[in-house]
DNA sequence: AATGCAGTTTCACTATGTGGAACTTCTATG
DNA sequence: CATAGAAGTTCCACATAGTGAAACTGCATT
């Protein structure tokens, strides 16, 4: 099995899954010359491209509008993904239980490619929903999620994630370089458990939890994520406790079933 | 612009997919060799592309099982597919409505190369957890959804629907071929409701109406499923005025913002 | 030690995808 | 209403990228 992950170059399928990421990071149907000028490839290659994908259903095109956009298809195959490599469907009854102790919004995130990726979220008033948030990415070394689970990485994978960041400073709080993570990192692993100081947003603050497998990686994380407003971070360390708990809940409820650390 | 959706056949892409739909339709994480055995390619062919999927963040490959399953990364995918391509964000806020006025979950699908896709869900107070999520597929030719929205289709793309189901026979209802299901068609468009008589699992009934364009073609239906042993099909048919006036509200919505018929 | 099975690598071959350029709409403009 | 320009589509000689038979490497099992 081949060890690191590129995330490109690899061939005409790699070419293939470029050209979606563009369409899907458009969020709004796109022209086929906007395409153009975001793709490095010559008009006719892209030309082919996009054609394959729209058979394949991956694309969707709007005959009258002439543009492109993701294709349902990718949903049902989501839906795959989700069941079988998100902890979302062991985790649910965990963080709904948590959701209502707690009276707030909790996220189930999961680490892919550096960023993170959030797999479900249950909103204390508003129950059941689906891919509304589930699906949401975000960056991994300032949201509270990300840095959870980046502390709990081994060291190849943490190296990984760490070059995989775009450390662009959202906030005066935001760690601009790995060095400067790194040594929050520590006092993340120590304590176990994560904030975000408004380091993503301004005025938004979280605690995140990581989950951990039998060897002490991260599989995923849980956070309660909150404003200034509302909350303080005073406050949120007092919820902290409980995060930790149901982490370790979930935890056991993978290790019973499956589950592969990274 | 091509015509046809031959959905395979396109070149490398369309086997990538391929293998990923078979991964996908394995609900369980599958070794290699259960792969060669399903797929037509020869072995190193499959393995490369395994390995460029894996490469991509498509398929996840669990090191310690030797298992292929399907990554996280078409979950954010989806997610942008959903948000741009399914009625789902619009519909929500009338669907909350109908289910709360109703009591009973509603489903809202759209149809995909023939198939049902469920593209939401709202679960009234008393779930009856059953066959149906979102991402989750259906049969187009057996289920209240997939009936309302292929009556409700341009001739050319009728055609292309029926020639894509599969006719088997889950229950004794079931219409098993393309003139006996046409027949109910036109009732179907008579009357603009679609009744799912048992004809996909035992027990189980259901109403649907199209969600329909300007052109009057269908973008998609909402349904309400229940079961023969807490409603009859009469009870049903008193549903079905609301589903109806919903499912314009819901296409009112649409053509203020955009959205293609097929 | 021998057999068999699952997974991986090699390599000559050629099918597939490439991209410059030419052609066709369509739309804006003098 | 002619004309320029941009956007979308097709063509085709060329070589890259993917193919697959076969050989190889572990690792169980007998």
């Amino acid at each position: 099995m081949n060890t690191a992950a590129p995330r490109s170059g690899d061939g005409t399928i790699g070419k293939a899954l470029e050209v979606l990421d563009l369409v899907a990071q458009a969020e709004r149907p796109v022209r086929f010359s906007e395409l153009l000028t975001l793709s490095p490839h010559p008009k006719a290659t892209l030309y082919r491209l996009v054609q394959t994908l729209t058979n394949l259903g991956m694309l969707r095109y709007d005959v009258d509008r002439q543009t492109y956009a993701p294709g349902l298809r990718l949903v049902s195959l989501a839906h795959a993904a989700w069941r079988q490599s998100s902890l979302a469907p062991i985790a649910r009854p965990h963080i709904d239980r948590l959701s209502e102790t707690l009276g707030e919004t909790v996220h189930l995130a999961q680490l892919d490619g550096g960023q993170v990726l959030y797999v479900d979220k249950r909103n204390a008033a508003d129950p059941i929903e689906m891919f509304s948030q589930a699906g949401k990415v975000g960056p991994g070394y300032c949201t509270g999620v990300g840095k959870a689970m980046i502390a709990f990485l081994g060291d190849d994978a943490r190296e990984m994630a760490l070059s995989q960041q775009a450390w662009f400073a959202h906030t005066a709080n935001t760690h601009t370089d790995r060095d400067s993570l790194s040594a929050e990192l520590e006092v993340i692993r120590a304590e176990g458990v994560a904030y975000d100081r408004e380091e993503h947003e301004p005025g938004i603050i979280c605690v995140a939890a990581p989950i951990l497998s039998e060897t002490g990686r991260a599989i995923g994380a849980l956070s309660v994520t909150t404003s200034t407003a509302r909350k303080s971070l005073a406050d949120l360390t007092r919820l902290a406790p409980h995060l930790k708990s149901t982490a370790r809940e979930i935890a056991q409820a993978t290790a019973n079933w499956q589950f592969p650390s990274q």
